[in-house]
DNA sequence: GTGAAGCGGATTGACAGACAATCTGTCAAT
DNA sequence: ATTGACAGATTGTCTGTCAATCCGCTTCAC
């Protein structure tokens, strides 16, 4: 990686903690969808005041990983499959867009790093660990988004993963899903190695594509158990 | 509009009071890049509590209106011609995409209500009302992103335009460039009209890629005036 | 004059405590 | 079964306080 050292000395405010380690919390699934988040306990659990833990929450309510209504106070939210899947439409042209730029721009030294990402999902795939499979599959993206060179997208895609990991972890557990998304990771790394741009593009789309089928399926499993108890609709 | 007569009373809180006055404020130009917002005087001003205000800061800098650096407090971000660049580019992708599906997917009620946006601008371009401008071409792109179904696109969107918002008005006042955002804005909403998906993403495209080249000129303009002098008032 | 060290005001980071407003669930009355 | 009322829980908001940090200025040594 060509990370420069980065010398600043970034002091970390409890702030901040708070949001990392409350985001850590959600990705890991420490939270359900629907859960609610009570500050009492937050702050307690944290260590922190509530102010702190407020701000922190305000954070998280931005990039929508929670949701906060008025003196009801922070949940995680429930997605309906519409809404995941329209992340799942912005993610095929985002990640299509990143596999693209990244064919023309990556060095060769990231190359190397992306191979053996690919590889270490490989191993866990043959391991059937889905927690290291999940790792490095991440890393995977994680390299190709930073060498696309804009970091918008990148931050977008941050954001978007995080709103259908809990989707993620379910979908992989799906037959033949991990050795299809292997196969399907190695076609773009392929693409990328080859510096053709648009193999790269599509590539990435159909992976994107196939994701999504898969992650319907498991969303349709994950609907028919029996509905959240707590309260009853609130329509209107 | 189909607007179903939502009944729900959404009880307004200061903090979202607060986030929409200083969204708007930052909008209005009212904030200039590089500027810093200290909270005693945003407090004074608007009349609430520092944590209350600290909270409605803390949205906008996940929302990237603001930036907080540790014990210096928020300020407004600056941008280079890269950073603005790269948001351009994104914005390509995503409203290509947008009045690509617009095309499919909007109601001829909606369509008729582009069309008066769209004469609006043309309007506004004649009697040389900047505001005006401004105004109509972003109901015009609202109604293209509203319908294009797909609320992530929608709220990327307007996350990035509010970043770029300050080049916009700037750019707009460049010679020609209203006459030519009229064509264009016409040619998008030809395709759109005709329901030609792929007509609709070019033009879009191209509307976007030319705004972004009068976004450069203008941000070269900016860019040569005086840099703010850091600690240069000094007389006694 | 130049650079280093030090000082003080301004500003932010964080906390505790308090109180009102609102929501939720329960239970009695109709 | 619906309505109404009450109690507990939780959030929204404020005030006040204190420590940590930053910035510009002054002073001092060379």
């Amino acid at each position: 990686m060509k990370t420069k050292l980065d010398l600043r000395v970034s002091p970390r405010t409890v702030q901040q903690e708070v949001v990392e380690k409350l985001r850590a919390a959600i990705l890991s699934g420490l939270f359900q969808p629907g859960n609610r988040l009570v500050e009492s306990q937050l702050c307690g659990s944290l260590g922190v005041s509530r102010p702190s833990l407020r701000e922190a929450l305000r954070s998280l309510q931005a990039e929508r990983l929670i949701e906060i209504v008025p003196n009801r106070g922070p949940q995680i939210p429930v997605l309906s499959w519409r809404d995941a899947e329209e992340i799942y439409e912005v993610r095929e042209l985002l990640e299509g867009e990143a596999a693209a730029r990244c064919a023309t721009l990556i060095t060769d030294e990231d190359l190397e790093e992306l191979s053996d990402r690919l590889e270490a999902f490989r191993r866990a795939c043959r391991r059937n660990d889905p927690a290291e499979q999940i790792n490095s599959a991440t890393e995977f993206y994680a390299i190709i988004l930073s060498n696309c060179g804009n970091k918008i997208i990148e931050e977008f895609e941050g954001s978007l993963l995080a709103r259908v990991n809990f989707l993620r972890a379910r979908s992989m557990s799906l037959p033949n899903r991990v050795k299809n998304s292997y196969e399907e990771m190695s076609t773009i790394f392929a693409a990328i190695k080859s510096r053709n741009a648009e193999k790269a593009r599509k590539a990435a789309r159909q992976h994107v594509a196939n994701a999504r089928d898969s992650a319907k399926k498991a969303f349709q499993k994950i609907d028919q158990l029996p509905a959240l108890p707590k309260g009853r609709a609130r329509r209107r």
